[in-house]
DNA sequence: TATAAACCTGACTAATTTAGTCAAGTATAT
DNA sequence: ATATACTTGACTAAATTAGTCAGGTTTATA
């Protein structure tokens, strides 16, 4: 199991945007140059986080990205959404459903996965941008 | 972020080992028919297992595999370890530790993940074999 | 109004990982 | 003896990931 760089820069970016939010928007470049992530695959992901409404875009010279929501309203389990970062535990839901009623025995252990994906989204669903900034402050006192 | 099938067939065949488990071993070829898992591919998880001592071999005629230690007593956390399913969130760990030492720009979200890690593991570390068969059992009644 | 900064989009690709298969064994109960 | 079942290592096809690349469009400002 393991969690792909997509949302790992998704969340990396968006701290950073967070930070420097101010009435300016803040341009791709700067964060590319600051967190290290290319600036072509930072587009993609910015084009993801605006379809979900997570960001607003500024267009032309001085333009960037904004922050669409308070950073508070923010969720990991929003931004994970956004870019398509998701738990996948278990194939037999998509899968014939003859097969998996949660008594059949191919099927054994279906509670356990969804019960781990729940574990798992409750995490995301109380870490906000907010806590994100907040903790990152606070190391540095 | 998602889960492997060798860590999810891991857990399915060991849950199966754990409910025919007798007096006598439980054949591969019996697991494979009953969880639809290809046979060869269960000789590769159940060869790592083995060297974590979670299951014991019985060569030979009759031959099969039994748990190694009481079914209370293996954790998920030891099922994936052994299968070489991890939790792997960051990538600075291994890296250039200079680049990343907590406090980086680099590292914005690096305590993030620290403590998603640890946050699933718990759920591993809690969870043992035993409370599977337990589940299994009384969502039948 | 020319221009450069910055957003926007889709197609493409190399590298890695996954999910197995295959082949050639060895051990042992009957 | 021999069939059953464990044991090991090498190989491979498919999928996924982590980007790159090329070609746009929009708009502030000089």
């Amino acid at each position: 199991m393991k969690l792909t760089s997509k949302g790992r820069y998704a969340v990396m970016a968006l701290v950073d945007l967070a930070k420097f939010n101010s009435i300016n928007p803040v341009s791709l470049r700067d964060i590319s140059l600051r967190q290290g992530i290319s600036l072509d695959y930072l587009e993609q992901i910015f084009s993801k986080l605006r379809k979900k409404e997570i960001v607003q875009s500024v267009r032309g010279i001085q333009g960037g990205y904004v922050l669409n929501k308070k950073a508070k309203e923010i969720k990991l389990t929003n931004i994970f959404d956004a870019v398509d970062e998701k738990v996948k535990t278990v194939q037999c839901k998509k899968e014939s459903k003859k097969g998996c009623n949660g008594r059949s025995s191919k099927c054994l252990t279906h509670d356990l996965w969804d019960e781990l994906e729940n574990h798992i989204n409750n995490f995301f669903e109380k870490k906000s941008l907010e806590d994100l900034i907040k903790d990152n402050f606070e190391r540095r006192i």
